[in-house]
DNA sequence: CTTGACAAGTGTACGTCATACACCTACCGT
DNA sequence: ACGGTAGGTGTATGACGTACACTTGTCAAG
């Protein structure tokens, strides 16, 4: 049942899969879902630790960059298959088991590779505040491959009123530059990750000092 | 009245703020808001730009790295004062004019400053992805001074059942620092800004000639 | 001083949402 | 044969956004 609200969600978005949608979806009535879940908040949270079941676990060992860069991926593909999710998967009050599990894999990943609990602490949070705000933007800028990116920037630029002209002269030369160019989420994720890795890497050592 | 909606949203979440709550704030009845928006899609609209309108705009010049860093702490500011609005700064379909102002700064600031346009793409990306995220994460922890997060930790430790011990030691040992160390989101965002802003700055001439 | 247009507020009503509560039914181990 | 239980049903309630028709207060043009 999570799983056939998680696909209707994807399919129909998060305000499109209600108790009703889902039912008939499942061949049920409404309140039949009510023998499954306590209420919609608690259906939300399996939905999420779904979610969370889907993203590659960092491995312990001493490789922890790469292993923090698959995750990260990852997480960010499952936020793409997932866009209803991203706004759901840190608000949890009840986290799921998969959720835990994910946490706890991204921090026994840093100690073991022989962070201070403080620096990875640090790391944990700029790493994933990077990947749902990424996440975040992606789903909010309404296409999702570079040749979509062109066609709304073009669209947009055909569509702006006059006075824009001079009142935002950069944000036109953006929409100028992106109706030729295109914009590849990808790249520009991973350019970001990168930079954010590189200055983990260079930060370590003092904060493993700094750090207890 | 936008600014009533938002007071009304700040006090109560953005689930409580209806067009019935709104209203009784107002001293009228439901129907009379829509006199002045055409939805209540129109209204966030509005209250989104209001958000925006209290971000400090950067301003140009050679001191693109102060700049960046005053507007970044003013969003992450704006974002905590107005929790509701997270999850719809950049999701806005007809964004307001603060919103296209306080973003056509923000690229107007990286271009004066020498950023080839891929660049200041680039950097906006990421700085805002990671304030967002950051903000993402603030408010899903449920706790907001240092103090306050201890007590929330202690409390969690308490509560978990044994099992948990070995399946998440290293959640375990984060609640356990958490309870008597506390926890500062202002230093945790900062720390991280200045990584990014790190990043930008080192990978920035690179950047400039990859670009165009 | 009247008029009439327009901005703002009102009252009623509808369809959709989550969900409480009472009821039914098929299957299982005893 | 029987009683418990997991799962499904039917009806109802209150909150939500908002459509539609109506009233009122204000003010410029005649």
């Amino acid at each position: 049942m999570l799983i056939a609200a998680v696909a209707v969600a994807d399919r129909v978005g998060i305000d499109g899969m209600t108790m009703r949608t889902l039912s008939q979806d499942l061949g049920v009535v409404p309140m039949a879902l009510y023998k499954h879940v306590a209420n919609k908040e608690d259906l939300l949270d399996g939905m999420v630790d779904i979610v969370w079941s889907e993203v590659a676990a960092p491995a312990q060992g001493p490789d922890w960059r790469s292993e923090m860069r698959r995750r990260s991926v990852s997480l960010r593909q499952a936020l793409g298959r997932h866009r209803w999710a991203n706004g759901l998967m840190e608000g949890r009050m009840r986290p799921g088991p998969a959720n835990l599990a994910a946490h706890n894999a991204m921090l026994g990943c840093l100690r073991s590779a022989g962070f201070s609990f403080s620096t990875a602490v640090h790391t944990t949070s700029a790493l994933d505040a990077y990947i749902y705000g990424f996440a975040l933007q992606e789903r909010g800028l309404g296409f999702e491959t570079a040749e979509e990116s062109g066609a709304v920037a073009r669209q947009k630029r055909d569509l702006q009123p006059p006075a824009a002209m001079e009142l935002y002269p950069y944000l036109i030369e953006m929409v100028v530059e992106m109706s030729r160019g295109g914009y590849d989420f990808t790249v520009e994720f991973e350019t970001g990750l990168d930079l954010l890795l590189d200055g983990v890497e260079r930060l370590r050592p003092e904060w493993a000092t700094a750090g207890r």
